[in-house]
DNA sequence: TGTACATCAGTGAACGCGCGTTCACTGATGTAC
DNA sequence: TGTACATCAGTGAACGCGCGTTCACTGATGTAC
């Protein structure tokens, strides 16, 4: 951990890194990761292209820094919306958390499909991104753990997948029992599914409303999940 | 619709024409959408680069038609595993589907990423791809109306939500409620969110028996969409 | 059946473009005595 | 405070590679009389 940058080299080197990160960024807002290009980004600095190199490692290293700090963002954005939720409402903060992370994707389409749609061709994604990955997820458990359970009929799962799921619960500290974990899974496949759907334009034609869509999706897998809102006293 | 081809010259244009596409197909399954080069296909049939303009408008063009190609042999097998489905039998009928679609994916991942990962960039997908794209999703609703439907609690949905499913309902002549064509929606998402998060490697070490995980999922939809196993008689 | 003409497959060269990455170098900045 | 040396940012040229698409052309195949 170095501390705060001391000399003019340090300074200029601190800001430059920034900077090529901003413009990276920014390409990739406006094209999408395949349209990346190192050279792009020394140009638009007003550089030699192998100057870039000086801050960069690869075209690669730039991407996963890409990838991470996409997780970063919108774990971040998700976190914020739960927080910001009434604490003892689970309805609340999961509503919280999955329009937090669609605002985010439908704002940043193709941050969004740079970590959620096909892999890029030739990259294969460094160990850095498993932990940014597993934010919004961790939160859904959580929710899950805060809010009260009914007992629900469990059925019986095949000793591989209760075997998946214990080591879930384990590696995550969840209370949750086989039948909440396989559907916590199953929540935040459909939230990351749903927004792919639209963004991909997978719906296209058939729904419209996607905001209200996603809204009705969310609650009745809530309503599954056992998530009850708050009673609201009358005043 | 043209007649068998009679000379040789319509004879071999037919045949390199499939050559093209079998080439292409190959290339898309090797390397990935964005591999996918006209000067390769030419390399690889001892041919001028510019000869391919004789038999494909452009890459783009060609890009269509293996999408389309893909979504017709993923419609197909998803199709064929549910002909050959007991008819009487809803979760059978809608567990051959889900699992033949799966076993598809998992043969042709980069197929599989071509229709339902994040769209090609540059690319916008035509008409052409919309009824291929349908296949799936109607079978679903066809087994959904060709169950028995015990009535259920409908929510209350914001009118516009309504709006899309009711204009769904017609387009394809459904019989279902609003409740239950939602429900369709959702499984319809969850069957290509599982898939491709599979594919995509958001399950890794998470999951490790991904079909008996998949196989389990699949079930708890079909149990809350009411799909119920015929009941065996004892013998 | 034979000839004149039209069709079309495939060639070869070119245009114009892009990319990631390496390497020897110059000159400015930073550091140790 | 001043000098010698080490560090490092940025240059410029190059390597080696790829791509889609156009266009004038030759020569073979097909067709109409």
């Amino acid at each position: 951990v170095p501390s705060a940058p001391r000399t003019a080299r340090e300074r200029g080197r601190a800001e430059l890194t920034r900077e090529i990160l901003d413009i990276a960024r920014r390409h990739l807002a406006d094209q999408g990761a395949a349209a990346l290009s190192l050279r792009a980004i020394a140009r638009e600095l007003g550089m030699v292209s192998s100057a870039v190199y000086r801050y960069v490692p690869s075209r690669d290293d730039l991407l996963t820094a890409l990838i991470v700090e996409a997780y970063a963002t919108v774990g971040q954005a998700a976190e914020d919306a739960d927080d910001a939720a009434p604490q003892q409402d689970p309805l609340a903060r999961y509503l919280a958390i999955a329009h937090a992370t669609r605002d985010w994707a439908v704002a940043h389409p193709h941050e969004w499909a740079l970590i959620f749609g096909s892999p890029v061709p030739g990259y294969r994604a460094p160990v850095d991104t498993i932990d940014p990955a597993a934010r919004i997820p961790l939160r859904l458990l959580q929710i899950l753990a805060d809010s009260p359970r009914r007992r629900r009929r469990t059925r019986d799962l095949p000793e591989s997948v209760a075997a998946d799921l214990r080591s879930l619960a384990e590696q995550t500290g969840s209370p949750l029992d086989d039948e909440l974990l396989l559907r916590a899974v199953a929540a935040w496949v459909q939230l990351v599914g749903l927004v792919s759907f639209e963004l991909f334009g997978h719906l296209n034609n058939v729904i419209h409303s996607y905001r209200e869509h996603f809204d009705a999706q969310i609650r009745g897998t809530a309503a599954d999940l056992g998530l009850v809102p708050r009673p609201t006293r009358a005043t």
